[in-house]
DNA sequence: AGCAATTAGATTGTGCACAATTTAAATGGA
DNA sequence: TCCATTTAAATTGTGCACAATCTAATTGCT
């Protein structure tokens, strides 16, 4: 028989993760509200940031987010006039995303983000480390099993 | 000046734990949908596994959630008949959550999930430590200076 | 060429998260 | 005792996530 101990808060593993995960976006929010958009549009601007017009589908794949998520996050990200949404002419079922001119620029807004995030955080850059390569090791883990 | 660098998706150290923390509540679905619970709910109904009668905001205390998403999510336990909502004789304002006979049996059928998971997520307990060690530092740094 | 199967994205519906506001109960002076 | 202040939940509104379904375009097969 299993015991207790496993079911109990302090003892679970994932709980950490999904606090963590929340307060990271909420410690976020401090920088993105005066650039008035929120945590997942920033994910979105941030990949557009480093390579300009992008699929849906590549978006999706590189933020592990389906169509569901992305359409109405980027007509939003569109209303704010940050990003356009134009139908591939040659394939009509592809949309494809790209920076405005006031979308490419917020990049330079964004530029302190990351360091004063790591400030905020309060761990070493070791720590940091160890975080990502577990993290990746669970996600390419899983997405080994999913195609097998 | 600030290098592109900081600013690529895959030198962030957000965004693995934001994707990690998904993948986890996708990866626990196999086992809840099972009970017809969502993952938040399993957290909620783990802490009053453990200490049965508590008010909406000893849980949220203790999940780092507020009312204005506690609520619904204990007015839908109640309705799946897993908890019962009983206002304070003695504070009419206090809602009393308590486990029903259903809802503490669910725990049974809960016990085989965390060592399931831990398979199923393929790290070794030394990394696993490691990752709620870190994010236990993070959230007591920052509950720190919510309050300084 | 014609048509089934596939693919890309949009849509629909449910359930969190969370800010901001509201309501009602309790408390703490003056 | 009276009333401003505080407190506990509930409510409202916005924005993800994600399963399931739908629509339309494309591809592949015969």
């Amino acid at each position: 028989m299993v015991p207790d101990h496993y079911l109990k808060l302090d003892n679970q593993f994932c709980f950490p993760v999904y606090a963590l995960s929340r307060e990271i976006i909420q410690l976020y929010r401090k920088f993105l509200d005066e650039l008035d958009i929120t945590y997942p549009q920033y994910l979105v601007l941030m990949v557009l940031w480093q390579h300009d017009k992008q699929t849906v589908n590549q978006l999706g794949d590189k933020l592990l987010l389906d169509s569901g998520t992305l359409t109405p996050l980027l007509k939003r990200l569109e209303q704010k006039a940050l990003v356009n949404r134009n139908r591939s002419k040659a394939d009509e079922r592809v949309v494809e995303i790209s920076l405005t001119a006031a979308g490419a620029q917020l990049k330079e807004n964004a530029r302190r983000i990351p360091k004063e995030m790591f400030d905020l955080l309060g761990i070493t850059l070791e720590e940091m480390e160890m975080l990502k390569s577990i993290a990746h090791k669970v996600l390419k883990y899983n997405a080994r099993e999913q195609k097998g």
